[in-house]
DNA sequence: GTTACTTCCGTAGTCAGCTACAGAGTCAAG
DNA sequence: CTTGACTCTGTAGCTGACTACGGAAGTAAC
């Protein structure tokens, strides 16, 4: 089932990607996916690079990202001038890396507790909010 | 500068965690962190528990949980009765591990697009949506 | 060529997660 | 014992990310 010859409309698009066609128009006029050229008083079509330009869009955002970065993202997959597009990547990818260090801390806490589970019975704790407590070394901005 | 002896008054909270007093008091009404108790007419004191709680929330987010999902997590951390906690942290972790594994994909992208950067001049791109495209083994259960 | 299903486009409504504000009460400093 | 900063409660408004809807036009199957 492949669709690189752009066949998909975008009903098709939705189905394939698993999302709503609202969606995909909403994403266009953000500029997250591009718009096809459309035959004068006639229907885009789509193929199998929109539909994974959505699923990215779709697995960035569960992964913490806004649209706004998630633009960042895409501006540098569609090929940006290389110094500008290094700066970004880095700066993303430091990002990236302290999600996946505060994700890896909430894993451990959370192993260690189905373990305890598993071990013994009766009531039990975990030390949850701790093993982010200690050591979030990571950007001194944040909020207000 | 340790809070222990609940000396905090909201503003103080709000501060030290660095979030909106509104915000603390969005989260009280939701349940996600406690409501002290207030002497007849008097004001309410906050310590360090409540800084990491409200911590470990704003970081919860960043990696993508929803409040209702926090609100999942924090009972895990307040000891639940053993059976009902384990299942749920073990379906966290689950969502954890699969989060871990997309973004080391992104991660891996990123470097790549550093590293290339680095090494030749002129425009680049890179394989960032194609680090997702394969292999997402996980659940099947995303959109409408 | 009519019928049923889509697409297109614009605008309006919804939901989560805050954020602001009004008005009354509290409290520490001077 | 007043002043100025802060708290409390309730309610209303805002932003990001959709989601729904109305009406005209395209299109595919009979």
């Amino acid at each position: 089932m492949s669709n690189n010859a752009n066949s998909l409309t975008i009903g098709g698009l939705a189905r394939a990607a698993k999302v709503h066609i609202e969606t995909i128009r909403y994403y266009q006029r953000r500029g997250l996916i591009p718009e096809p050229q459309r035959p004068p008083g006639g229907i885009r079509r789509y193929g199998d690079a929109d539909i994974d330009r959505l699923t990215f869009v779709k697995t960035a955002q569960q992964l913490g990202f806004s649209l706004d970065e998630i633009s960042d993202l895409l501006r540098l997959e569609d090929g940006t001038h290389c110094q500008e597009a290094s700066a970004l990547a880095e700066h993303k990818l430091r990002d990236v890396r302290e999600k996946i260090e505060r994700l890896e801390k909430i894993e451990k806490a959370l192993g260690e507790m189905v373990d305890q589970c598993h071990a013994q019975q009766g009531n039990i704790n975990c030390p949850l909010i701790e093993s982010l407590h200690e050591g979030i070394s990571g950007s001194e901005e944040q909020a207000p």
